[in-house]
DNA sequence: CAGTTGATTCGCT
DNA sequence: GCGAATCAACTGG
């Protein structure tokens, strides 16, 4: 079994950390997930990102530890799953957009449906919630804990040659203009990242 | 306290 | 490819 990432990998530049977060996986209730796109947010400043005004209630989770889950509810019915980066009081943040499952397969697809294509298991950062078993409930905990139910580790070392970036998606509203903040990670050529 | 807005997905066509 | 579904949190009055 690889080893969990320490709180030192999350108190890093968000940007820096989405992009070694490529290849990496997540394990939470018998299912792994290898991370194939993801999406940086700055918090504070960054039009994009449920920081930006400071903390409320919602957001109070990305103003705490680096290495923090926060997971909110979107469109009145999904779930999305995000982990907090340095510098800690920013309010940054990466978003889990996609991935591959790559164990616990049966369990993913019993939460998913059995009509669902393998590769759509976690293609999508709700999809990739539902597959998790990750819900409110598990907002603001702690990743780099050894008892924590949500183990990030690293993968394969990541190929240099196959990391992408871009703009982001569903930014939108005053300021939010895609190209100001090109912080979209993904694998080149994975099956599991949307077009 | 009422209005607005999404870091989306699913099911049809 | 497109539109509906659905609700918690934030915003402004």
């Amino acid at each position: 079994m690889p080893l969990c990432l320490p709180a030192a990998f999350y108190d890093r530049p968000v940007l820096d950390v989405a992009a070694d977060l490529l290849g990496a996986t997540i394990t939470h209730a018998r299912v792994t997930v290898r991370l194939t796109e993801v999406e940086a947010y700055a918090g504070l400043g960054d039009p994009g990102s449920h920081a930006f005004r400071g903390p409320t209630r919602r957001t109070a989770v990305l103003f705490g530890q680096p290495g923090g889950l926060y997971v909110y509810f979107t469109y009145g019915m999904h779930w999305c799953a995000n982990l907090v980066c340095g510098p800690a009081g920013q309010g940054a943040a990466v978003l889990l957009r996609a991935g591959e499952v790559v164990d616990g397969e049966p369990m993913a697809r019993s939460r998913r449906g059995d009509r669902c294509r393998p590769r759509d298991l976690a293609r999508g950062p709700a999809r990739l919630a539902v597959a998790l078993g990750l819900t409110g409930e598990h907002n603001g905990l702690l990743v780099t804990g050894a008892g924590s139910p949500v183990v990030v580790a690293a993968g394969a070392p990541a190929d240099a040659a196959r990391v992408r970036t871009g703009p982001r998606v569903g930014v939108s509203g005053a300021g939010g203009d895609g190209a100001a903040y090109p912080w979209r990670f993904w694998l080149d050529g994975e099956p599991s990242v949307s077009p």
